[in-house]
DNA sequence: CAGCTCATGTAAAACGTTACATGATTAC
DNA sequence: GTAATCATGTAACGTTTTACATGAGCTG
């Protein structure tokens, strides 16, 4: 079996409204983009998996093409139980605050070349998710509405922190390279 | 041959001081373990692919248990190259995002039982982070300082935004609640 | 001498990404 | 008609975790 969250994931997006495969892909790069992930070569395989298992089946013909998967019964039921689970943290990777502490090895000017990268990107994280926020306004599931707004939100206050985490580092490294360029060091 | 990221891992490890495979792996458990991991099994296979490669070398006998590995000079050519490459921004997996995401098939008070429970984990980050400032007073590797300081102001920032994420989450979430058990729900 | 921590590794299984392969439908 | 997008899948590959297996050295 894929991993729960895998399925979790799917059986999710199938819970908003049925879909095809190819929009489950699309919902998962789209909406979901901004805390999950799943790789196109996941979703097929736990789409098959989980007809087998009768927690969602096909709607209209399966020959040609486009054939939609809604949940089943006891899809939405193994939704509620995949959901009640524990969140498992996935262990964490980052790989510019990895490159920073050897940051020693690097020198001041490429560590704040990295910094700056990271805050670029949390900008344009902001800027991603103030159009989510736009789209969700036009949005028909107003019984989901306050739980995706919970969820933007969390990326803003992410996104913030990074921006105001940059502005400090850039501070500290701009000292060390002036330090450098500067006065003679005096020691080691 | 590993990810480079691993290697850069392990390689970096090396370059605050030799260790044994042992000590490289609680380094990056504990150190390292606020933004980094590298499980168990990666560890060795990847300091035997070093070694082949040139990149570091035992000191000491390899017969008796300890035998701590060294970088060499290609070992620090190769770590400063690591380090310069582009980070490679990991896929998004936030699990509680996923699950507040479809908090309608939960309920607002399942939901808001996850927001405390992401809260206590960031105040228990705080906390380890704190500690990390205080370890670090008095450590001997100057050089290193300010960009280790660098990674613990991320994490500091990062937990935080959390706690200011989910402080307002709790407020929402309890809203949803009131309107629940409050007036009837008129419609689906 | 029993149990803990230090220490080193291997093997199997699970997980996940990427590339490949194919065809239908729609828009220009 | 031809290019883009929608749609469905498979296979190979690489990565990561977990469990297993072993033994030295020190502590009570």
């Amino acid at each position: 079996m894929r991993s729960s969250q895998t399925r979790t994931a799917v059986l999710g997006a199938l819970s908003i409204e049925p879909m095809t495969g190819y929009a489950v892909r699309e919902a998962i790069r789209g909406t979901l983009g901004h805390f999950w992930s799943e790789s196109f070569g996941q979703i097929y395989p736990t789409l098959a998996e989980l007809e087998r298992d009768g927690l969602v089946e096909r709607q209209g013909g399966a020959r040609t093409g486009s054939s939609a998967f809604a949940l089943t019964a006891a899809g939405r039921t193994e939704l509620r139980a995949l959901l009640a689970e524990p969140p498992q943290p996935g262990a964490p990777r980052n790989g510019v605050l990895l490159r920073l502490f050897f940051g020693r090895m690097l020198g001041p000017d490429a560590c704040a070349e990295l910094v700056r990268d990271a805050r670029d990107r949390a900008e344009q994280q902001l800027t991603a998710l103030a159009a989510a926020r736009a789209d969700h306004d036009h949005v028909e599931h107003v019984e989901d509405s306050p739980y995706w707004l919970l969820t933007i939100a969390a990326g803003e206050h992410a996104a913030r922190a990074t921006l105001a985490w940059a502005d400090e580092a850039l501070t500290t490294l701009g000292a060390l390279t002036a330090g450098e360029a500067g006065p003679a060091p005096s020691d080691d």
